[in-house]
RNA sequence: CCGGGUGUGGCGAAGUUUGGUAUCGCGCUUGAAUGGGGUUCAAGAGGCCGCUAGUUCGAAUCUAGUCACUCGGACCA
Protein backbone atom coordinates (compact mmCIF):
# COMPACT_ATOMS: atom_id res chain seq x y z
CA UNK A 1 0.00 0.00 0.00
CA UNK A 2 2.75 2.01 0.89
CA UNK A 3 4.33 1.21 -2.29
CA UNK A 4 1.41 1.77 -4.50
CA UNK A 5 1.31 5.49 -2.90
CA UNK A 6 4.55 6.88 -3.65
CA UNK A 7 4.12 5.75 -7.51
CA UNK A 8 0.71 7.14 -7.67
CA UNK A 9 2.19 10.67 -8.25
CA UNK A 10 3.98 9.94 -11.20
CA UNK A 11 2.95 7.99 -14.20
CA UNK A 12 4.97 5.10 -15.50
CA UNK A 13 7.02 5.42 -18.23
CA UNK A 14 6.06 2.74 -19.60
CA UNK A 15 2.57 3.79 -19.46
CA UNK A 16 2.91 6.84 -20.87
CA UNK A 17 6.76 8.45 -21.63
CA UNK A 18 5.40 11.70 -22.32
CA UNK A 19 3.15 11.82 -19.16
CA UNK A 20 6.13 10.46 -17.15
CA UNK A 21 8.81 13.52 -18.19
CA UNK A 22 6.21 16.00 -17.38
CA UNK A 23 5.50 14.71 -13.83
CA UNK A 24 9.25 14.23 -13.12
CA UNK A 25 9.22 18.23 -14.10
CA UNK A 26 6.88 19.39 -11.74
CA UNK A 27 6.86 16.89 -8.92
CA UNK A 28 10.52 17.03 -8.97
CA UNK A 29 9.99 20.87 -8.59
CA UNK A 30 12.45 21.63 -11.55
CA UNK A 31 9.99 23.58 -13.40
CA UNK A 32 6.34 25.52 -13.61
CA UNK A 33 4.04 27.06 -16.04
CA UNK A 34 3.65 30.92 -16.06
CA UNK A 35 0.71 32.83 -17.76
CA UNK A 36 2.10 32.69 -21.33
CA UNK A 37 2.51 29.59 -23.29
CA UNK A 38 5.65 28.25 -23.91
CA UNK A 39 7.55 30.43 -20.82
CA UNK A 40 8.30 28.59 -18.00
CA UNK A 41 9.55 28.96 -14.66
CA UNK A 42 12.55 27.65 -13.66
CA UNK A 43 11.73 26.93 -9.75
CA UNK A 44 15.00 26.48 -7.27
CA UNK A 45 15.93 23.05 -7.42
CA UNK A 46 15.75 23.27 -11.15
CA UNK A 47 18.09 26.56 -11.57
CA UNK A 48 20.17 24.81 -8.99
CA UNK A 49 21.22 22.15 -11.76
CA UNK A 50 21.50 24.87 -14.42
CA UNK A 51 24.07 26.81 -11.94
CA UNK A 52 26.17 23.60 -11.94
CA UNK A 53 25.79 22.97 -15.22
CA UNK A 54 27.13 26.91 -15.65
CA UNK A 55 29.90 27.11 -13.24
CA UNK A 56 31.42 23.82 -14.54
CA UNK A 57 30.85 24.84 -18.09
CA UNK A 58 32.36 28.15 -17.64
CA UNK A 59 35.57 26.73 -16.16
CA UNK A 60 35.94 24.64 -19.29
CA UNK A 61 35.27 27.60 -21.57
CA UNK A 62 38.04 30.15 -19.71
CA UNK A 63 40.30 26.96 -19.88
CA UNK A 64 40.55 27.30 -23.37
CA UNK A 65 40.85 31.24 -23.47
CA UNK A 66 37.46 32.01 -24.15
CA UNK A 67 36.27 35.43 -22.57
CA UNK A 68 32.52 36.33 -21.23
CA UNK A 69 30.48 39.51 -22.22
CA UNK A 70 27.28 40.38 -22.77
CA UNK A 71 25.03 41.69 -25.54
CA UNK A 72 21.77 43.19 -25.78
CA UNK A 73 18.48 41.50 -26.41
CA UNK A 74 17.36 43.38 -29.15
CA UNK A 75 18.13 43.62 -32.70
CA UNK A 76 17.64 45.71 -35.47
CA UNK A 77 15.51 45.01 -38.19
CA UNK A 78 17.96 45.79 -41.01
CA UNK A 79 20.62 44.52 -38.71
CA UNK A 80 19.40 41.03 -38.56
CA UNK A 81 19.09 40.85 -42.46
CA UNK A 82 22.01 41.35 -43.32
CA UNK A 83 22.87 37.59 -44.10
CA UNK A 84 20.30 35.69 -46.13
CA UNK A 85 19.82 32.43 -45.19
CA UNK A 86 20.26 33.51 -41.19
CA UNK A 87 17.11 35.56 -41.46
CA UNK A 88 15.39 33.07 -43.78
CA UNK A 89 15.81 30.63 -41.14
CA UNK A 90 15.22 32.52 -38.24
CA UNK A 91 12.36 35.25 -39.31
CA UNK A 92 9.42 32.38 -38.65
CA UNK A 93 10.00 32.20 -35.29
CA UNK A 94 11.24 35.68 -34.66
CA UNK A 95 9.08 38.14 -32.15
CA UNK A 96 9.41 41.88 -32.80
CA UNK A 97 9.04 44.72 -30.41
CA UNK A 98 7.19 47.52 -32.26
CA UNK A 99 6.31 50.02 -29.86
CA UNK A 100 8.29 52.03 -27.04
CA UNK A 101 6.56 53.89 -24.53
CA UNK A 102 3.50 55.19 -26.48
CA UNK A 103 5.75 55.48 -29.39
CA UNK A 104 5.60 53.20 -32.55
CA UNK A 105 9.25 52.38 -33.38
CA UNK A 106 10.33 53.65 -36.44
CA UNK A 107 12.25 50.42 -36.88
CA UNK A 108 11.23 47.33 -35.39
CA UNK A 109 13.56 45.39 -33.15
CA UNK A 110 13.63 41.60 -33.15
CA UNK A 111 14.45 40.05 -30.12
CA UNK A 112 17.36 38.01 -29.95
CA UNK A 113 16.79 33.96 -30.85
CA UNK A 114 20.47 33.90 -31.18
CA UNK A 115 23.09 37.01 -31.42
CA UNK A 116 25.44 36.26 -34.74
CA UNK A 117 24.60 39.32 -35.83
CA UNK A 118 25.01 41.71 -32.89
CA UNK A 119 28.33 39.84 -32.80
CA UNK A 120 29.30 40.63 -36.03
CA UNK A 121 28.06 44.37 -35.77
CA UNK A 122 30.41 44.40 -32.85
CA UNK A 123 33.51 42.32 -34.06
CA UNK A 124 33.16 45.38 -37.42
CA UNK A 125 34.35 48.07 -34.77
CA UNK A 126 36.64 46.06 -32.53
CA UNK A 127 38.48 44.09 -35.10
CA UNK A 128 40.91 45.94 -37.78
CA UNK A 129 44.15 44.44 -37.52
CA UNK A 130 45.60 40.41 -37.37
CA UNK A 131 46.94 41.53 -33.82
CA UNK A 132 43.12 41.55 -32.99
CA UNK A 133 42.52 38.19 -33.51
CA UNK A 134 41.42 35.72 -32.53
CA UNK A 135 38.08 37.27 -30.25
CA UNK A 136 36.97 34.15 -28.24
CA UNK A 137 33.88 35.49 -26.86
CA UNK A 138 30.96 34.04 -24.74
CA UNK A 139 28.05 35.29 -23.43
CA UNK A 140 25.30 33.50 -20.87
CA UNK A 141 21.93 34.95 -21.59
CA UNK A 142 18.44 34.08 -22.80
CA UNK A 143 16.84 33.45 -26.31
CA UNK A 144 13.26 33.82 -27.67
CA UNK A 145 12.23 31.76 -30.25
CA UNK A 146 8.09 31.57 -30.84
CA UNK A 147 7.92 27.99 -31.08
CA UNK A 148 4.12 26.77 -31.83
CA UNK A 149 4.50 24.12 -29.60
CA UNK A 150 6.84 23.71 -26.21
CA UNK A 151 7.60 21.04 -23.69
CA UNK A 152 9.90 21.98 -19.85
CA UNK A 153 13.14 22.29 -21.22
CA UNK A 154 12.68 20.72 -24.49
CA UNK A 155 11.22 23.44 -26.00
CA UNK A 156 10.53 26.99 -24.61
CA UNK A 157 9.77 30.42 -26.57
CA UNK A 158 12.34 31.30 -24.19
CA UNK A 159 14.77 29.76 -22.88
CA UNK A 160 18.38 30.19 -21.35
CA UNK A 161 21.85 29.05 -22.84
CA UNK A 162 25.47 30.26 -23.24
CA UNK A 163 26.10 31.13 -27.13
CA UNK A 164 29.73 31.47 -27.70
CA UNK A 165 31.31 33.61 -30.73
CA UNK A 166 34.74 33.50 -32.44
CA UNK A 167 36.84 35.16 -34.96
CA UNK A 168 39.82 33.64 -36.15
CA UNK A 169 42.77 34.86 -38.75
CA UNK A 170 42.75 31.36 -40.36
CA UNK A 171 39.93 28.90 -41.80
CA UNK A 172 41.99 26.15 -40.25
CA UNK A 173 42.10 27.66 -36.80
CA UNK A 174 38.32 28.64 -36.97
CA UNK A 175 37.42 24.94 -38.01
CA UNK A 176 39.69 23.78 -35.07
CA UNK A 177 37.77 25.87 -32.75
CA UNK A 178 34.42 24.81 -33.91
CA UNK A 179 36.16 21.11 -33.75
CA UNK A 180 37.36 21.97 -30.01
CA UNK A 181 33.96 23.07 -28.96
CA UNK A 182 32.40 20.04 -30.17
CA UNK A 183 34.89 18.04 -28.02
CA UNK A 184 33.93 20.05 -24.97
CA UNK A 185 30.47 19.56 -25.44
CA UNK A 186 31.00 15.78 -25.65
CA UNK A 187 33.63 15.39 -22.43
CA UNK A 188 30.88 17.66 -20.41
CA UNK A 189 27.81 15.43 -21.75
CA UNK A 190 30.03 11.83 -20.87
CA UNK A 191 32.16 13.35 -17.60
CA UNK A 192 29.65 15.54 -15.84
CA UNK A 193 26.10 14.38 -17.11
CA UNK A 194 26.91 10.70 -18.02
CA UNK A 195 25.21 10.58 -20.86
CA UNK A 196 27.14 9.68 -23.98
CA UNK A 197 27.05 11.01 -27.08
CA UNK A 198 27.33 10.54 -31.06
CA UNK A 199 29.88 13.04 -32.45
CA UNK A 200 29.31 14.35 -35.88
CA UNK A 201 28.72 16.39 -38.50
CA UNK A 202 24.70 17.79 -39.21
CA UNK A 203 23.80 17.05 -42.84
CA UNK A 204 23.25 20.32 -44.94
CA UNK A 205 19.36 20.37 -44.70
CA UNK A 206 19.54 19.95 -40.94
CA UNK A 207 22.87 22.99 -40.34
CA UNK A 208 22.33 25.93 -39.32
CA UNK A 209 20.91 28.82 -40.87
CA UNK A 210 24.11 30.74 -42.69
CA UNK A 211 26.78 28.07 -41.43
CA UNK A 212 29.10 26.63 -43.78
CA UNK A 213 29.33 23.37 -41.24
CA UNK A 214 27.41 22.23 -38.15
CA UNK A 215 28.85 19.85 -36.14
CA UNK A 216 26.41 17.93 -33.49
CA UNK A 217 26.59 16.06 -30.45
CA UNK A 218 23.30 13.34 -30.40
CA UNK A 219 22.32 11.66 -27.52
CA UNK A 220 19.88 8.68 -26.93
CA UNK A 221 17.06 9.40 -24.61
CA UNK A 222 15.28 6.47 -22.68
CA UNK A 223 12.70 6.23 -25.10
CA UNK A 224 15.30 5.57 -27.90
CA UNK A 225 14.55 8.91 -29.54
CA UNK A 226 17.23 11.08 -30.10
CA UNK A 227 18.02 14.56 -28.70
CA UNK A 228 20.43 17.27 -30.16
CA UNK A 229 22.41 18.15 -27.17
CA UNK A 230 24.93 20.64 -28.41
CA UNK A 231 25.84 22.42 -31.27
CA UNK A 232 28.79 24.13 -33.09
CA UNK A 233 29.20 25.75 -36.11
CA UNK A 234 31.62 26.54 -38.32
CA UNK A 235 30.84 29.91 -40.67
CA UNK A 236 33.33 30.92 -43.27
CA UNK A 237 33.74 33.99 -44.08
CA UNK A 238 30.15 34.08 -45.14
CA UNK A 239 28.76 36.75 -42.05
CA UNK A 240 32.15 38.26 -42.21
CA UNK A 241 31.54 39.51 -45.65
CA UNK A 242 28.03 40.24 -45.10
CA UNK A 243 28.50 42.46 -42.35
CA UNK A 244 31.87 43.78 -43.82
CA UNK A 245 34.40 42.61 -41.26
CA UNK A 246 37.67 43.22 -42.58
CA UNK A 247 41.21 43.61 -40.93
CA UNK A 248 45.07 44.35 -42.34
CA UNK A 249 46.89 40.74 -41.66
CA UNK A 250 50.13 40.56 -41.62
CA UNK A 251 51.01 40.99 -45.91
CA UNK A 252 49.69 44.02 -45.66
CA UNK A 253 46.47 43.05 -47.34
CA UNK A 254 42.44 43.29 -46.09
CA UNK A 255 41.18 40.05 -45.63
CA UNK A 256 37.92 38.75 -43.46
CA UNK A 257 38.25 36.72 -40.50
CA UNK A 258 36.43 33.43 -40.84
CA UNK A 259 33.89 32.67 -37.40
CA UNK A 260 32.15 30.33 -35.29
CA UNK A 261 29.53 29.96 -32.89
CA UNK A 262 28.57 27.44 -30.66
CA UNK A 263 25.60 26.49 -28.23
CA UNK A 264 24.18 24.54 -25.20
CA UNK A 265 21.27 25.45 -23.25
CA UNK A 266 18.99 24.64 -20.58
CA UNK A 267 17.67 21.58 -22.72
CA UNK A 268 20.57 19.49 -21.11
CA UNK A 269 18.40 18.82 -18.52
CA UNK A 270 15.29 17.91 -20.08
CA UNK A 271 18.09 15.09 -21.31
CA UNK A 272 19.43 14.46 -18.08
CA UNK A 273 15.72 13.63 -17.19
CA UNK A 274 14.60 11.42 -19.90
CA UNK A 275 18.34 9.99 -19.68
CA UNK A 276 18.23 8.33 -16.55
CA UNK A 277 15.00 8.93 -14.95
CA UNK A 278 12.90 6.30 -13.42
CA UNK A 279 9.36 5.46 -12.27
CA UNK A 280 10.36 7.02 -8.85
CA UNK A 281 10.83 10.57 -10.25
CA UNK A 282 14.61 12.10 -11.55
CA UNK A 283 17.87 10.68 -11.16
CA UNK A 284 20.26 13.21 -10.87
CA UNK A 285 24.49 12.04 -11.58
CA UNK A 286 25.87 13.39 -8.77
CA UNK A 287 28.22 15.21 -10.35
CA UNK A 288 25.45 18.20 -11.58
CA UNK A 289 22.93 17.47 -8.71
CA UNK A 290 22.13 20.18 -6.47
CA UNK A 291 22.51 18.04 -3.47
CA UNK A 292 24.90 15.01 -3.45
CA UNK A 293 23.56 13.58 -0.20
CA UNK A 294 20.75 13.83 1.63
CA UNK A 295 20.66 13.00 5.71
CA UNK A 296 17.28 11.68 7.10
CA UNK A 297 16.94 11.60 11.01
CA UNK A 298 14.64 8.56 11.89
CA UNK A 299 12.93 9.37 14.82
CA UNK A 300 14.18 12.86 15.02
CA UNK A 301 12.47 14.13 18.54
CA UNK A 302 14.88 11.65 20.18
CA UNK A 303 16.94 12.34 22.18
CA UNK A 304 20.30 13.14 20.75
CA UNK A 305 19.32 11.93 16.93
CA UNK A 306 19.65 15.85 15.50
CA UNK A 307 22.56 16.72 16.69
CA UNK A 308 24.16 13.50 15.69
CA UNK A 309 22.53 13.78 12.34
CA UNK A 310 23.88 17.31 12.24
CA UNK A 311 27.20 16.13 13.50
CA UNK A 312 27.21 14.03 10.56
CA UNK A 313 25.86 16.24 7.77
CA UNK A 314 28.50 18.87 8.11
CA UNK A 315 32.01 16.61 8.45
CA UNK A 316 30.73 15.39 5.03
CA UNK A 317 30.18 19.54 4.28
CA UNK A 318 33.82 19.82 5.20
CA UNK A 319 34.65 16.79 2.76
CA UNK A 320 33.03 18.63 0.25
CA UNK A 321 30.23 16.81 -0.55
CA UNK A 322 27.07 18.63 -1.24
CA UNK A 323 25.07 17.69 1.97
CA UNK A 324 21.20 18.62 2.74
CA UNK A 325 19.99 17.76 6.07
CA UNK A 326 16.06 17.40 6.10
CA UNK A 327 14.83 18.33 9.64
CA UNK A 328 11.14 18.86 8.57
CA UNK A 329 8.22 17.69 10.13
CA UNK A 330 7.67 14.67 8.04
CA UNK A 331 8.29 11.00 8.75
CA UNK A 332 10.76 9.43 7.40
CA UNK A 333 8.93 7.37 4.42
CA UNK A 334 7.71 10.40 3.23
CA UNK A 335 11.34 11.82 3.05
CA UNK A 336 12.59 9.14 1.55
CA UNK A 337 10.04 9.10 -1.33
CA UNK A 338 10.75 12.85 -1.65
CA UNK A 339 14.44 13.32 -2.47
CA UNK A 340 14.28 9.79 -4.23
CA UNK A 341 11.25 11.54 -6.58
CA UNK A 342 13.94 15.05 -6.64
CA UNK A 343 16.62 12.32 -8.03
CA UNK A 344 19.32 12.86 -4.66
CA UNK A 345 22.16 10.38 -5.89
CA UNK A 346 22.91 9.39 -2.21
CA UNK A 347 20.36 9.22 1.13
CA UNK A 348 21.64 8.54 4.74
CA UNK A 349 19.99 7.67 7.01
CA UNK A 350 20.41 7.89 10.94
CA UNK A 351 18.55 6.78 14.39
CA UNK A 352 18.75 6.04 17.52
CA UNK A 353 19.77 2.33 16.59
CA UNK A 354 22.49 3.61 14.39
CA UNK A 355 23.97 5.98 16.79
CA UNK A 356 23.93 3.18 19.92
CA UNK A 357 26.34 1.46 17.10
CA UNK A 358 28.15 4.33 15.29
CA UNK A 359 26.68 3.51 11.76
CA UNK A 360 24.30 4.94 9.46
CA UNK A 361 22.35 3.78 6.89
CA UNK A 362 23.57 4.60 2.93
CA UNK A 363 21.70 4.08 0.36
CA UNK A 364 21.73 4.60 -3.78
CA UNK A 365 19.46 6.63 -5.65
CA UNK A 366 20.16 4.86 -8.91
CA UNK A 367 20.20 1.05 -7.96
CA UNK A 368 18.68 1.01 -4.54
CA UNK A 369 21.39 -0.90 -2.52
CA UNK A 370 21.37 -0.46 0.85
CA UNK A 371 24.17 -0.70 3.50
CA UNK A 372 25.32 -0.19 6.89
CA UNK A 373 28.15 1.91 7.42
CA UNK A 374 30.31 2.66 9.80
CA UNK A 375 30.64 6.37 10.83
CA UNK A 376 34.19 6.81 10.68
CA UNK A 377 34.38 5.50 7.20
CA UNK A 378 31.90 8.15 5.97
CA UNK A 379 34.54 10.76 4.66
CA UNK A 380 35.91 7.83 2.11
CA UNK A 381 32.99 6.06 0.87
CA UNK A 382 30.65 8.82 0.31
CA UNK A 383 33.09 10.54 -2.44
CA UNK A 384 33.71 6.45 -3.56
CA UNK A 385 29.77 5.97 -3.83
CA UNK A 386 29.12 8.85 -5.33
CA UNK A 387 31.90 7.80 -8.06
CA UNK A 388 30.05 4.79 -8.60
CA UNK A 389 27.00 6.27 -8.61
CA UNK A 390 27.95 8.79 -11.99
CA UNK A 391 29.64 5.41 -13.39
CA UNK A 392 26.53 3.28 -13.02
CA UNK A 393 24.35 6.10 -15.03
CA UNK A 394 27.08 6.44 -17.70
CA UNK A 395 27.10 2.89 -17.96
CA UNK A 396 23.61 2.04 -18.41
CA UNK A 397 23.41 5.22 -20.81
CA UNK A 398 26.35 3.67 -22.96
CA UNK A 399 24.08 0.47 -23.12
CA UNK A 400 20.82 1.59 -23.75
CA UNK A 401 23.03 3.75 -26.98
CA UNK A 402 24.68 0.86 -28.04
CA UNK A 403 21.97 -1.97 -27.81
CA UNK A 404 19.45 0.47 -29.80
CA UNK A 405 21.63 1.43 -32.68
CA UNK A 406 21.05 -0.87 -35.82
CA UNK A 407 22.86 -0.94 -39.53
CA UNK A 408 20.29 -1.51 -42.21
CA UNK A 409 20.40 -1.63 -45.67
CA UNK A 410 17.91 -0.59 -47.39
CA UNK A 411 14.83 1.93 -46.43
CA UNK A 412 12.50 -0.88 -45.69
CA UNK A 413 15.00 -2.35 -43.34
CA UNK A 414 15.47 0.75 -41.73
CA UNK A 415 11.93 1.63 -41.23
CA UNK A 416 10.77 -1.61 -39.93
CA UNK A 417 13.87 -1.38 -36.88
CA UNK A 418 12.29 2.25 -35.97
CA UNK A 419 8.93 0.61 -35.64
CA UNK A 420 9.68 -2.56 -34.10
CA UNK A 421 12.95 -1.08 -32.00
CA UNK A 422 13.24 2.78 -32.65
CA UNK A 423 16.57 3.97 -31.42
CA UNK A 424 19.34 5.16 -33.99
CA UNK A 425 19.48 3.46 -37.77
CA UNK A 426 22.93 3.97 -39.10
CA UNK A 427 22.91 3.48 -42.77
CA UNK A 428 25.18 4.70 -45.92
CA UNK A 429 23.88 7.49 -47.75
CA UNK A 430 24.59 9.15 -51.07
CA UNK A 431 24.35 12.87 -49.77
CA UNK A 432 21.80 13.86 -51.82
CA UNK A 433 18.67 15.88 -49.98
CA UNK A 434 16.18 13.98 -51.74
CA UNK A 435 16.37 10.65 -49.81
CA UNK A 436 16.76 12.51 -46.12
CA UNK A 437 13.30 13.68 -47.45
CA UNK A 438 11.79 10.66 -48.29
CA UNK A 439 13.77 8.69 -45.23
CA UNK A 440 11.19 11.16 -43.33
CA UNK A 441 8.56 10.85 -45.37
CA UNK A 442 8.84 7.04 -44.99
CA UNK A 443 9.99 5.79 -41.98
CA UNK A 444 9.58 9.21 -39.94
CA UNK A 445 13.52 9.67 -39.36
CA UNK A 446 15.17 12.82 -39.78
CA UNK A 447 19.04 12.83 -40.23
CA UNK A 448 20.86 12.92 -36.66
CA UNK A 449 24.65 13.39 -37.78
CA UNK A 450 26.96 11.94 -39.88
CA UNK A 451 29.03 10.61 -37.04
CA UNK A 452 32.66 11.25 -37.27
CA UNK A 453 33.62 7.89 -36.32
CA UNK A 454 32.85 6.33 -39.86
CA UNK A 455 32.05 2.84 -40.62
CA UNK A 456 31.43 1.61 -43.65
CA UNK A 457 28.24 -1.04 -43.95
CA UNK A 458 28.61 -0.92 -47.78
CA UNK A 459 28.63 0.63 -51.12
CA UNK A 460 25.05 2.16 -51.87
CA UNK A 461 22.89 4.69 -50.46
CA UNK A 462 19.89 2.59 -48.58
CA UNK A 463 17.69 4.58 -49.60
CA UNK A 464 18.47 5.86 -53.62
CA UNK A 465 20.93 2.59 -54.46
CA UNK A 466 23.39 5.49 -55.52
CA UNK A 467 26.84 5.30 -55.14
CA UNK A 468 27.17 6.08 -50.92
CA UNK A 469 29.54 9.19 -49.51
CA UNK A 470 29.01 8.72 -46.14
CA UNK A 471 27.61 6.78 -43.11
CA UNK A 472 25.01 8.70 -41.35
CA UNK A 473 22.30 7.99 -38.22
CA UNK A 474 18.91 8.60 -38.68
CA UNK A 475 16.27 8.84 -35.99
CA UNK A 476 13.23 10.17 -34.43
CA UNK A 477 14.22 13.47 -32.63
CA UNK A 478 12.41 15.24 -30.16
C1' C B 1 -1.82 27.19 -38.20
C1' C B 2 -5.37 22.31 -38.74
C1' G B 3 -8.05 18.49 -35.97
C1' G B 4 -9.55 16.01 -31.00
C1' G B 5 -10.04 16.85 -25.66
C1' U B 6 -10.46 19.67 -21.07
C1' G B 7 -11.64 24.17 -17.94
C1' U B 8 -15.54 23.20 -10.83
C1' G B 9 -11.43 25.54 -3.41
C1' G B 10 -3.96 25.16 -3.91
C1' C B 11 -3.92 20.10 -6.82
C1' G B 12 -6.85 15.93 -8.90
C1' A B 13 -11.68 14.75 -9.84
C1' A B 14 -17.61 13.84 -9.32
C1' G B 15 -21.91 16.53 -10.56
C1' U B 16 -23.74 18.63 -16.77
C1' U B 17 -27.43 13.83 -20.47
C1' U B 18 -32.88 15.06 -17.28
C1' G B 19 -31.67 23.27 -14.72
C1' G B 20 -33.44 23.85 -8.10
C1' U B 21 -28.05 27.16 -5.15
C1' A B 22 -21.73 22.46 -5.02
C1' U B 23 -19.55 16.89 -3.39
C1' C B 24 -15.18 13.76 -2.64
C1' G B 25 -9.82 12.67 -2.21
C1' C B 26 -5.12 14.92 -1.56
C1' G B 27 -2.93 19.25 0.24
C1' C B 28 -3.31 23.49 3.87
C1' U B 29 -4.09 25.41 9.41
C1' U B 30 -4.25 24.05 14.82
C1' G B 31 -3.52 20.29 18.61
C1' A B 32 -1.95 15.47 20.25
C1' A B 33 0.38 10.90 19.69
C1' U B 34 3.99 8.76 16.22
C1' G B 35 8.65 8.22 13.45
C1' G B 36 13.76 2.51 9.87
C1' G B 37 9.32 3.38 2.93
C1' G B 38 4.50 8.80 1.47
C1' U B 39 2.02 7.57 10.08
C1' U B 40 -2.64 8.19 12.89
C1' C B 41 -6.65 10.69 15.28
C1' A B 42 -9.44 15.15 16.27
C1' A B 43 -10.97 20.08 15.12
C1' G B 44 -10.85 23.97 11.28
C1' A B 45 -10.15 27.32 6.86
C1' G B 46 -10.88 27.67 1.77
C1' G B 47 -15.01 27.73 -4.32
C1' C B 48 -19.86 33.90 -7.02
C1' C B 49 -18.12 26.25 -11.12
C1' G B 50 -12.42 29.96 -17.24
C1' C B 51 -14.70 34.62 -19.17
C1' U B 52 -18.89 37.39 -21.70
C1' A B 53 -23.68 37.60 -23.35
C1' G B 54 -28.39 35.08 -23.82
C1' U B 55 -32.75 31.62 -22.48
C1' U B 56 -35.32 30.91 -17.61
C1' C B 57 -38.93 32.34 -11.68
C1' G B 58 -34.10 29.96 -11.18
C1' A B 59 -27.86 28.13 -14.84
C1' A B 60 -21.78 24.56 -12.90
C1' U B 61 -25.77 22.21 -15.91
C1' C B 62 -29.09 24.72 -21.90
C1' U B 63 -27.52 28.32 -26.28
C1' A B 64 -23.91 31.56 -28.70
C1' G B 65 -19.34 33.74 -28.54
C1' U B 66 -14.56 34.14 -26.43
C1' C B 67 -10.03 32.90 -23.80
C1' A B 68 -6.70 29.43 -21.78
C1' C B 69 -4.50 24.77 -21.27
C1' U B 70 -3.63 19.92 -23.36
C1' C B 71 -2.96 15.66 -26.94
C1' G B 72 -2.08 14.48 -32.10
C1' G B 73 -0.45 16.71 -37.01
C1' A B 74 2.22 20.51 -39.56
C1' C B 75 6.27 23.69 -38.16
C1' C B 76 10.77 23.70 -35.16
C1' A B 77 19.35 26.60 -36.54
Amino acid sequence: MAKDKKVEQITDMETDFAQWYTDVCKKAELIDYSGVKGMFIYRPYGYAIWENIQRILDAMFKEKGHENLYMPMLIPESLLQKEKDHVEGFAPECAWVTVGGQDKLEERLCIRPTSETLFCEHFRYIIHSWRDLPKLYNQWCSVLRWEKTSRPFLRHREFLWQEGHTMHASQEEAMRETEQQLDVYADFCENYLAMPVVRGQKTDKEKFSGAERTYAIECMMHDRKALQAGTSHYFGDGFSRAFDIHYTDKNNQQSFPFQTSWGLSTRLIGGIIMTHGDNNGLVLPPRVAPTQLVVIPVAMHKEGVLDAARAVANRLKDAGIRVKIDESEQSPGWKFAEHEMKGVPLRLELGPKDIEQAQCVLVRRDSGEKRFVALDELETLVPQLLEAVQQGLFDKAKKNLTDNTFPAQSLEEAKRLQEENGGFIKTMWCGEEACELRMKEEAGMSSRCMPFAQEHLGEHCAICGKPAKKMIYWGVAY
